[in-house]
RNA sequence: GGGCAUAUAGCUCAGCGGGAGAGCAUCGCCCUUACAAGGCGAGGGUCGCAGGUUCAAACCCUGCUGUGCCCACCA
């Protein structure tokens, strides 16, 4: 017997070291199952639990619960990211605190430190994954670091590098001067922002003309190579092609038409052009060969290319001093304000400076074109379909993908030079207080791109070899992860089994950085796509659709909700995280437990909406628990002592059913229960989790408990009832629940199985829960007409607590006596069959059964049930006047749905093309309609 | 500038062609021996606005308005 009250906490406790310790998590890559492969994203590996996870946990292992219930060989790959720049960072802060710089430090000091970092941390989050209840095959645990990984790294580098698909080059990229490395384009974001646009005047060398341009970076002025106009423009028809003064710095440059980079009708019409640190100018002065001057620097501050005066200075500082030059010197025409969108880095947050740099570039286009065949021939597919769209957009725009970053933590392009070779395009530079020389590669340096270091140069067989100090994008690594995971470059087992996987699923705001490129490195190098089906979450906001943020104090950490907390003993930062949480609940949250949250998360997460995950749902979803608990409390109790207690047999199920022993409401439940296990087990095939957990909690709530189990009292309870049928309902009781429990187990593993665990098994049943089949409908129970004349028997019951709720009957004062009437021969067998239970849940001491003719005692109260008049006298328990008022409201409401109907069969038109069901639906509703409106009046007119 | 999504009860959300649903909140009556984290009953919505298609529209189409997100070299 299970315990009196569920106590999530105690409950959760219990089961994790059970299943991992009977090893029900690992996959077995011989099994001759069907094999069903998710592969985890990575989460960061120094990273905390938050609700993203929560998501993709509770999805993930719902999906490979499920099937591994059904019999698949089903393994969730698990592992952890290295995540290059943001672990890079909080090491750095680290060493911050004890007033050191990886710079002074050293490289290898560094990375020591890093994985000291790594050991030290890296389990948390696994151990949190944990708590939730996550199967993942554990003996398979990877992380992008590992020998293994980099292993496949270095492979796919050199065959890149080998096929022409990886290649360096020098171009303008994103350089972060604060993490001081190169983003690429995905690690920008554009958030528009106050600014101006200044307007400056350029003379025109040698004459009284001068052509005004519009800047909103005026410090860049220095590296203009050109003035640009649109070759329509006649304001400057005249002047293109001359030279003009460029202001502050005593050169000259050309005015050039270009269609391109000249829009008439923005600012002036005229614009400068800065090669060297805009992307549109740099294309720009590519097509009219200007010069590229460099006038920022790697540490976003003023070069020796500018007059002395502004060298070293910072960007803004000598914008400021640019500005108020140009209006010393007369040349500062107008300050405008405009609203701009530069470019930040995601992670600094640091205005980023396009600089011309040399890196390590993939060839995308290439790449890309499979993987865009494979979703367009469907062999892999995604859920929601509408990200197909936005994948194709993206895939067909690709840009080659910048992959090279100045880090030390990641993996180290497996590139080197030679010394020899090389000479002159390899500069060590000293810097004080700096443990290592900063290592610049040109771009003329020729790489020797190996999967290990060469023992000399192939070329002049120089020992002296130089390798690449870059790493690569984290991306890079985990882009391999479907693969490189099981083991490949090596043709192993687990490849075989599992490979391809099934499903991924992960939240869409990955979809470029990660998904695409798995597709893209998988079809590569397998040979066919990671995936069949890609499942995209939705992002989890809080209650009022925000991004929860730190900063924001909107944040909800999953574990002060599974655990529960008080707001002193919360340490200060995490409860400035969650402000708003504790200003909602002062007094703290109560544990709700993993599988609670899990619930509420499937519940919450339709498909292709974002969550706002609201407290309050999460309490619902708890109670629902509780629920679930206590009807196995019930169930349990009145197993005890009986022979039904050793019922549950190998497969899971009770023994079989006799259908003839059946009665009404047991052919009714197993009807239920039947269509119930079918509508789950479609849900979850189509990704509809929600829909699948909202049918188990209307199942077992409003149908099996509200009405099976206190019309199974009846017949447990009752002293005449013979033991046979107590039997049967016994059976059907523990059934019904067992069944429910293996399909909740995947939404709520915990739980269940701390339940099924306590229910009475013969020795044949599985040792757990999750290794149990998942239930299958079967057809033989369906059972139209009983579920048919159950529900009469609801309607009545319904329909007699309607008049005890509106006339305020306390639920404990019995009525004395309710006359059923009605001239139909079922309905009225039903009625007496059915007697105990209508007695029973209705608390009526005599029923009399009679016909629609029979005499009323006036006064009564009257209400209709599937045609049959129910009949209250009123002793002294009614109030006329709130009798006449129930009963004019139910008048009402009849005749408006009668006359919607009425006036549908009315219309000749709906006659003739309706479908017909539809039709006869509509007539049915009209005579049934008919006899209640009419039954209804009577009583009212008989009450004056 | 392009694209996508979304608007349903006080709040958070399902439903997406045939009589408006859930949870929480609200209002009655109840500690009835599984459950007060509960039971029984009730109230509450011209389903964003305007057109259209259809016998029938919350649901499909068009436009508009609000909101959110993504992409894009608007000096």
């Amino acid at each position: 017997m299970i315990d009196k009250s569920y106590n999530p906490t105690q409950v959760e406790g219990r089961w994790y070291k059970f299943w991992t310790e009977k090893g029900y998590f690992h996959a077995d890559e011989h099994s001759k199952k069907p094999p069903f492969c998710i592969v985890i994203p990575p989460p960061n590996v120094t990273g905390k639990l938050h609700m993203g996870h929560a998501l993709f946990v509770t999805i993930q292992d719902l999906l490979t619960r499920y099937k591994r219930m059904q019999g698949f060989e089903a393994l969730w790959l698990p592992g952890t990211d290295h995540a290059g720049i943001a672990t890079q960072v909080m090491v750095e802060r680290q060493l911050a605190k004890e007033n050191k710089t990886r710079l002074e430090i050293g490289r290898e000091a560094f990375l020591e430190r890093v994985w000291a970092w790594k050991r030290e941390k890296g389990s948390n989050i696994i151990e949190q994954l944990k708590i939730l209840g996550a199967s993942c095959d554990w003996e398979r645990e990877r992380f992008t670091m590992d020998e293994g990984l980099s292993r496949a790294v270095r492979e796919v580098f050199v065959r890149l590098y080998e096929e022409g698909l990886i290649y360096r080059d020098e171009r303008l990229v994103n350089w972060d001067p604060v993490a001081q490395t190169v983003l690429s384009d995905l690690e920008i974001d554009n958030e528009p922002e106050n600014g101006h646009l200044w307007k400056i005047r350029y003379k025109v060398a040698g004459s009284d003309e001068s052509i005004v341009i519009a800047t909103s970076r005026p410090e860049t002025l220095f590296g203009d190579t050109a003035v640009a106009v649109h070759p329509d423009d006649e304001r400057y028809k005249h002047i293109v092609g001359k030279q003009v003064e460029l202001p502050l710095c005593g050169r000259t440059i050309p005015v050039i038409a270009d269609p391109l980079a000249a829009d008439m009708a923005f600012g002036t019409g005229a614009v400068k052009i800065t090669p060297a640190h805009d992307f549109a100018d740099f294309e720009t002065g590519k097509r009219n060969n200007l010069p590229r001057i460099q006038v920022i620097g790697l540490d976003a501050r003023m070069t020796d290319k500018v007059p002395e005066k502004y060298r070293g200075m910072t960007r803004e500082e000598c914008r400021e001093a640019t500005v108020e030059d140009l209006k010393a010197a007369g040349l500062l025409v107008e300050i405008v304000d405009y609203n701009f969108t530069p470019s930040r880095s995601q992670r600094s947050g640091a205005l980023v400076e396009p600089l011309l740099l040399p890196q390590w570039w993939v060839n995308a286009k290439v790449l890309a074109k499979p993987a865009i065949e494979a979703v367009e021939k469907g062999e892999t597919r995604m859920t929601p379909r509408l990200w197909e769209k936005t994948f194709f957009n993206w895939m067909n725009n690709i840009r080659d993908w910048c992959v090279s970053r100045q880090l030390w933590w990641g993996h180290q392009i497996p590139a080197y030079y030679c010394a020899e070779c090389s000479k002159g395009h390899i500069h060590f530079i000293e810097k004080p207080g700096q443990k290592d020389p900063d290592l610049r590669i040109d771009n003329e340096a020729k790489p020797i791109v190996s999967k290990t270091k060469p023992e000399k140069c192939p070329v002049c067989g120089s020992t002296h070899l130089i390798q690449d100090p870059d790493v690569l994008d984290t991306w890079f690594s985990s882009g391999l992860w479907p693969f490189s995971t099981m083991g490949w470059p090596d043709n192993t087992d687990t490849l075989k089994k599992f490979y391809p996987t099934q499903v991924m699923e992960t939240a869409a705001d990955i979809i470029f950085f990660w998904v695409a490129r798995m597709m893209m490195f998988g079809i590569h190098f397998m040979g066919e796509t990671p995936f069949k089906d890609i499942y995209f979450h939705a992002l989890v906001r809080d209650k009022a659709g925000l991004k929860m943020s730190k900063t924001k104090g909107n944040v909800i950490d999953p574990l002060l909700l599974i655990y529960g907390c008080k707001p002193e003993s919360v340490p200060a930062d995490e409860r400035a995280a969650s402000q708003q949480l504790f200003d909602d609940y002062p007094k703290g949250i109560d544990p709700q437990g993993a599988d609670a949250l899990r619930f509420s998360l499937t519940m919450l997460a339709a498909q292709g909406r974002d969550v706002r995950l609201d407290i309050r749902r999460i309490e619902g979803y708890r109670a629902f628990l509780n629920k679930v608990w206590q009807a196995s409390r019930f169930v349990m109790m009145n197993l005890e002592n009986t022979d039904a207690f050793s019922a549950i047999a190998a497969d899971g199920c009770v023994e079989p059913f006799k259908v003839e022993d059946l009665s009404m409401t047991d052919a009714w439940i197993l009807d239920g229960l039947n269509r119930c296990v079918a509508d789950v087990t479609k849900s979850i095939d189509e990704f509809n989790f929600n829909e699948g957990a909202q049918r188990i909690y209307d199942f077992l709530w409003n149908v099996f408990c509200d009405w099976y189990i206190e019309l199974a009292k009846v017949v447990l309870y009752s002293e005449t009832t013979d033991e046979k049928t107590k039997r049967t309902t016994r059976l059907v009781l523990v059934h019904v629940l067992e069944t429910i429990l293996r399909l909740l187990h995947p939404f709520a593993p915990f739980m269940t199985e701390e339940i099924w665990q306590s229910l009475p098994k013969t020795d044949k049943a599985p040792e757990s829960i999750m290794i149990a089949p998942w239930p299958v409908a079967n057809p033989a129970f369906l059972n139209e007409k009983s579920a048919a004349m159950t529900q009469t028997l609801i309607d009545i019951v319904s329909a007699i607590r309607n008049i005890r709720g509106e006339a305020n009957i306390a639920p404990s004062k019995a009525i004395p006596l309710v006359l059923m009437l009605t001239d139909d021969a079922d309905k009225r067998s039903i009625v007496e069959r059915m007697e105990a239970s209508i007695r029973q849940l209705g608390k009526i001491e005599k029923i009399t059964v009679d016909g629609a003719a029979a005499a009323k005692p006036a006064p009564c109260a009257i209400g209709v049930a599937d045609g049959i008049e129910i009949v209250v006298p009123f002793a002294d328990l009614i109030n006329i006047d709130e009798e006449r008022a129930r009963l004019d409201k139910n008048i009402a409401k009849v005749t408006k749905a009668l006359e919607a109907s009425q006036r549908k069969l009315a219309n000749p038109n709906f006659v003739a093309r309706a479908n017909p069901e539809v039709v006869e639906t509509e007539r049915t509703r009209v005579a049934n309609g008919q006899v209640e409106l009419e039954k209804l009046k009577k009583a009212r007119a008989l009450l004056g």
